[in-house]
DNA sequence: GTTTGTGAATAGTTTCACAGCA
DNA sequence: TGCTGTGAAACTATTCACAAAC
């Protein structure tokens, strides 16, 4: 390997391969073979290996991948390893479950502070983090926050995208169902489940 | 066009497409041209128009796509004309978010049935929807329902898949963040929100 | 014997550039 | 003139097959 420019769909996958990878270790397993988590992860073997050749060799062969070792590694080229705090924008429905979610906690991310435009809401607290008014989103940096999470209405997305840019965010995921436009040097991530659903129909057998 | 295999890339992008002409739609627009749709949505204009001729002409030179039939030929494609029933399982935290999640009846999908686990929720009604113990988990053909969602904690997902295919279902929208083996014939999406969070800082510029 | 790591072959997708139609 | 539709070229990703390492 070395030198290779990562390919993107590799990115996609880490994190697949990463949460094996901690599931299997939490439950007191020490090696894998790419085989074994290909199975556990319903992906190819191959492709496994493949994927963790551009990287280095952490894997020995005839024995498999050391998780601790996998995990590290892992980690340590998503930028996992360092924590990373985020802020909440919208705190309806959407936004609840997601501060109620676990999933973040287990990547190291942490949910620092949210934000809403409804005065009934500001002030108050949910999961012990103050609600505050989005008129304070200003100097996120200053709170070392460079992650935002947007989770309000789609008409007002591109607002708070707008807001969370001037406040230093660096990268974005958009729960809203909009494109938002953004400098090239913030990344956004869009997550809209009614478009993954929309494709479900579409490869079921016929009905 | 004619007779081309429609790649997968083009078949996630086509809901995308319709979020955007739904849109305009609404706004009173008739006609957009692929450049004008492009901007809006953040992708290239030549990527639509590909797209769009792996299913048949529905542009006109010099004018570009009448919204109407725009509208329509993805929805046939796409098979959201006829609507979907979907059986929600799990009513906690993201379950609730999802019934009352507008996105869903968007593109013709009505949560017709939700289970959970926990008798003190079973009997009781969500967004006027009756919870139902996981147990009556059958026979959701009958009830035409061939749609499943499923959101419960990780450890019981394989399990609630198991169900759900037994009792019918030949899709599956899964928020639990693991793989779930089901027979080919049913398809499975899985959308899992700290997985997209996690790829996040490996774009952000140095933090 | 088992399993990794990786070049080479294959497959799939994006981008370009432009002919042809309204 | 403006915009679509699409082959061909360029690029990217997946799959294979096997030599090397343990």
């Amino acid at each position: 390997m070395r030198y290779h420019r990562i390919p993107d769909e590799t990115v996609r996958r880490l994190p697949v391969y990463l949460r094996g990878a901690i599931h299997l270790s939490r439950q007191g397993v020490e090696n894998v073979s790419s085989s074994e988590l290909a199975t556990m992860l319903g992906v190819n073997a191959w492709q496994i290996r493949k994927d963790f050749s551009y990287f280095g060799d952490f894997g020995t062969p005839g024995v498999g991948y050391e998780l601790k070792i996998l995990i590290k590694h892992i980690n340590k080229i998503l930028r996992l390893n360092t924590g990373h705090k985020a802020a909440l924008v919208g705190v309806g429905n959407l936004g609840s479950a997601l501060l109620s979610f676990p999933g973040f906690a287990a990547y190291g991310f942490d949910i620092a502070a949210t934000f809403d435009i409804d005065k009934r809401k500001v002030g108050r607290r949910k999961n012990s983090i103050l609600i505050e008014d989005v008129s304070r989103l200003r100097n996120l940096r200053r709170r070392g926050i460079y992650l935002g999470i947007i989770a309000v209405p789609a008409k007002a997305s591109q607002e708070i995208a707008e807001m969370l840019v001037k406040a230093g965010v660096r990268g974005i995921l958009n729960f809203s169902p909009r494109y938002i436009a953004v400098p090239k040097r913030v990344k956004v991530i869009t997550i809209d489940i009614a478009m993954d659903l929309a494709r479900l129909p579409y490869y079921m057998p016929s009905s």
